[in-house]
RNA sequence: GCCGGGGUGGCGGAACUGGCAGACGCACAGGACUUAAAAUCCUGAGUCCCGCAUGGGACGUGUGGGUUCGAUCCCCACCCCCGGCACCA
């Protein structure tokens, strides 16, 4: 009898897998490919627990599908560029690589101390020239074709961090890193044209059957798609005199999607951003209260003004312009509320038939006109309490009265084509990706800046840029690069003539765009990887992560797929055919962190209960995409049904030497039915982790195994008692060794994705050589299986009154005989006239009855 | 406000296609073993009621209704929780 000691056998195996390679892959087209990502890590120094438990359920499925024969890749890197660590450099005067560089290698331990199997050989840090000299390769690409451009711009900007961040990067109008309130600031930006991709970003998510409704939801709102029209409303020029042509160019342009209810429009609004503001303001009576009052709405807190948390307020531009449906003059003012950077910047405004414009219409007493009438009952601008803003009869319109609004609106924007006052048009909410970043640890832009030639990009050549060493970090808000001489001022490559170097960097969300690329190809020197090894190895099967990314790093990386796809690099056009979002682990109910001192480091519990038991607890506990509360009785449990299987295998183990496969064997009943829970097990399980992926589901089927094999060792008295002066098991018969260790044998491989340890320790000792995975996954026998016996639960008016146990083959007649004679059941008729009976599916027999009538 | 996901024992959760609600585990209680404890093994348990007991009965998956022989599951209305988006015209 020896113990199970988890810690020695976990070095022992984590040594012997790194000896023999036992990870890595190369292609082989004879074999079925899966490719299995977690999302790879930013390396701020410690894993803990929440961290890892994505990892361990990539190892689950990698495991498994190793062990089902597919050709496994299951690569692992670092998300190594940010900003913590040029704040770590600022604060602790280290250099961003080397704290970096010392981050990795203490992580990297801490995810080989838990048995994830990946293929080391291929792994990456972003940070390094060999990685990042793609993103530039990339980059120049996309410049070249007109998808990575530079403006101007009004940019959310963070105080906190000095830089620039994207949209998609603002969360509750803070810093999604640091939480500082996002302001605005007017710089030269780099922005990458995914607006080029909006209509395919969004359609091709129908495709995605495999990915949670939520992400999927989550992108669709991110996009934003919008049908509607553009329409011109001529300017009255100041001091009266004849519009422009309704098709001329001095016009107010609004973006609406309610064209239908254009009759309605009673006044245009302007964003205080719209450029025709100043104009408006020049040519007016009071230009200095115009601009001051427009500057004041532009100066409101950005987040208040897009939460609606500002009172909606305007001011009237005194200028008119031409609804150019029902070719009235109406007023142009302009409205906080009014987003500059959404559609036109203006919008027409129906108080009648939209909620903000009616607020804004009774808060300035501007005139609510309807025209749509709802079904219910007909509505009067002057007394109405709330915008109408469904569907209904089109009225006080001209030659549109009486159309249902979907159709006016059809005819509407064909008549506004036709003679030029509109067109229809998508509107989208997903907007260019600004990646320009005004500090040090990131990709160096790849452009040169020539007074001769413009922009020029770096080439191919000259890649990587490599980032200058830098001695002192200051945090300052320009751009750290831009203090290096040497690097900023460099030859055209174009004319030779002196020019400057673009000191910003990339966006650290362009390196986790296509790192998943790279892995299947990740020592390539001549390209950023070879496009028929991606063809092999794509797209990802199974990828899983925190839902945090559901918008910035999923519509990044699908949206680069596409630019390789168009480069013809890759062949698909989405790159994770599966999503799993991950559940977080908590502990006091609350995420785990390093401020609020309740992170669990993994390492700690792998030397007290094992990385196997730690492993297990984690997937047991819950479905993995649920939030789990850690605990650490709930831990113990693990280790000691580890322990439990560790006694009974390591007892059973001399007297299962030698046994036959049970197939065939004269076998009795009790060995029958282990025989038939040992592949019932197999099914559940094989089922639970793919595709279900329940796997706390297929732990506790594994636990009902052991549990059976515990009974069943008890009625051959072969128990083991745990007593280290415990005789060896001894077996009387052949063939209950031979179900013995079918059980068993099954038990270990099942086990392996989880506790791969302690697995391949019971498989060696077993007596296999090779190792588990070799062995390979077992396969259900679809007989053994199959029950002998049905038990029967009989129901009468819908309460189980009695249950009966009969012949697996048993036909609907025979159940519904059974079941109407059974004793208990006959207590239940007596008096009562049976009206049906329902023989359902072999599961269940329902009789309904009533009171007899006509007895006494 | 809109969108998505939920609400099941003391707790985490299970119930796969409308068919025995509560698998498996945690915590708990009892027993065996032990001088004792730990460890281990076994047993018990949704709630309430009747009964000395074998046992029997009622209720029970957020609330109210509906469909069905049968509803945790489908439909309608509502309440609550979590997450996302939020003046996008």
């Amino acid at each position: 009898m020896s113990e199970y000691r988890p810690q020695d056998i976990e070095r022992k195996w984590q040594a012997r897998w790194a000896e023999t390679r036992a990870f890595e892959v190369t292609e082989d087209p004879s074999r079925p490919k899966f490719y299995c990502l977690e999302m790879f890590a930013y390396p701020s120094g410690h894993a803990h627990v929440g961290h890892v438990r994505n990892y361990m359920i990539g190892d689950i499925m990698a495991r498994t599908m190793r062990m089902r024969g597919f050709n496994v890749l299951h690569p692992f890197g670092w998300d190594a560029f940010g900003l913590p660590a040029e704040n770590a450099a600022i604060k602790n005067n280290v250099h961003p690589e080397t704290w970096t560089l010392e981050n990795i290698a203490h992580m990297k331990g801490q995810l080989q101390r838990l048995g994830i199997s990946y293929a080391w050989e291929r792994e990456l840090a972003t940070c390094l020239p060999e990685y990042y000299r793609w993103n530039q390769w990339l980059f120049t690409r996309m410049f070249r074709r007109g998808l990575a451009y530079r403006r101007r711009s009004n940019v959310n900007w963070c105080e906190s961090c000095q830089t620039v961040l994207a949209n998609e990067q603002v969360v509750d109008g803070g810093c999604w890193r640091c939480g500082t309130p996002v302001t605005t600031r007017d710089l030269e930006q780099w922005f990458l044209r995914i607006t080029a991709y909006a209509d395919e970003l969004l359609s091709s998510l129908d495709t995605l059957k495999d990915w949670p409704e939520k992400v999927l939801t989550m992108q669709r709102n991110w996009i934003g798609r919008s049908e509607g029209a553009r329409v011109r409303f001529p300017i009255v020029p100041a001091g009266g005199g004849a519009p422009s042509a309704p098709a001329g160019d001095d016009a107010v342009e609004v973006f609406t999607t309610r064209i239908d209810t254009i009759y309605g429009a009673t006044f245009v609004l302007l964003a205080p951003e719209h450029p025709l503001v100043e104009r408006l303001a020049a040519e007016s009576a009071d230009p200095a209260a115009l601009r001051q009052q427009a500057a004041r709405f532009r100066a409101q807190d950005r987040t208040a003004r897009l939460t609606g948390e500002v009172d909606k307020e305007g001011f009237d531009t005194g200028r008119t312009v031409i609804n150019p449906f029902t070719g009235e003059p109406v007023p142009v003012w302009v409205a906080n509320f009014v987003l500059g950077d959404y559609g036109t910047g203006a919008v027409m405004a129906v108080p009648a038939h939209d909620a903000r414009d009616f607020e804004f219409a009774r808060k300035y007493r501007l005139p609510v006109r309807v025209v749509v009438q709802p079904d219910d009952g007909p509505l009067d601008g002057a007394t109405m309490r709330e915008a109408f803003d469904g569907d209904g009869a089109i009225v006080s319109s001209g030659p549109y009265d009486g159309l249902r609004t979907l159709a006016a609106n059809r005819k509407m924007t064909a008549d506004a084509e036709a003679d030029g006052r509109g067109q229809g048009t998508v509107q989208f909410r997903l907007k260019d990706w600004g990646v320009s970043r005004q500090r040090y640890w990131g990709t160096p832009i790849p452009i040169i800046q020539c007074e001769g030639c413009g922009l020029v990009p770096v080439p191919d050549e000259d890649l990587p840029v490599r980032l200058p060493p830098i001695a002192e970090f200051t945090g300052r808000g320009d751009s750290p690069l831009a203090q290096v001489p040497e690097f900023v001022n460099v030859p055209c490559p174009t004319c030779g003539k002196p020019a400057r170097r673009e000191t910003d960097t990339m966006d650290t969300f362009v390196d986790s765009s296509w790192y998943f690329y790279r892995f299947c190809d990740a020592h390539n020197e001549t390209l950023p990887f070879d496009p028929a090894t991606v063809a092999y190895w794509g797209p990802v099967d199974f990828y899983s992560g925190g839902v945090e990314h559901a918008i910035l790093h999923l519509i990044y990386s699908r949206f680069f797929s596409r630019v390789f796809r168009d480069l013809g690099l890759v062949t698909i056009d989405e790159p994770f055919a599966r999503l799993l979002t991950q559940g977080m682990v908590l502990r006091h109910g609350a995420v785990m962190s390093k401020s609020k001192g309740n992170v669990v480091d993994p390492d700690d519990m792998v030397a007290t209960f094992g990385a196997d038991a730690l492993r297990l607890y984690v997937m047991f506990v819950a479905p993995p995409e649920k939030e789990v509360e850690w605990t650490d009785t709930g831990l113990e449990g693990a280790y000691r049904f580890l322990a439990r299987v560790w006694r009974m295998v390591d007892h059973l183990i001399p007297a299962l030497a030698g046994a036959a496969p049970p197939a065939g064997l004269a076998l009795d009943d009790d060995e029958r039915a282990l025989r038939r829970r040992t592949h019932t097990t197999i099914a559940r399980v094989t089922a639970d982790i793919d595709p279900r992926m329940h796997l706390n589901t297929a732990i506790s089927a594994l636990m009902e195994l052991v549990n059976d094999l515990y009974a069943f060792a008890d009625r051959h008295g072969i128990r083991p008692t745990g007593r280290e002066d415990e005789p060896a098991a001894v077996v009387a018969r052949p063939e209950t060794a031979a179900v013995l260790r079918e059980a068993v044998e099954a038990l270990v491989r099942l086990l392996s994705p989880f506790t791969p340890h302690l697995a391949e320790e019971l498989w060696e000792r077993l007596g296999h050589e090779g190792g588990i995975v070799a062995a390979g996954w077992p396969v259900a026998d679809a007989d053994a299986a199959r029950a002998e016996a049905i038990e029967i639960p009989i129901q009468v008016n819908g309460k189980v009154r009695a249950r009966m146990t009969l012949a697996a083959d048993a036909d609907d007649e025979a159940i519904r005989a059974a079941a109407l004679a059974a004793d208990a059941v006959q207590s239940h008729l007596a008096g009562m006239d049976v009206v049906k009976v329902v023989v359902a599916n072999r599961r269940l027999v329902s009789i309904v009855v009533r009171p007899a009538k006509g007895v006494a």
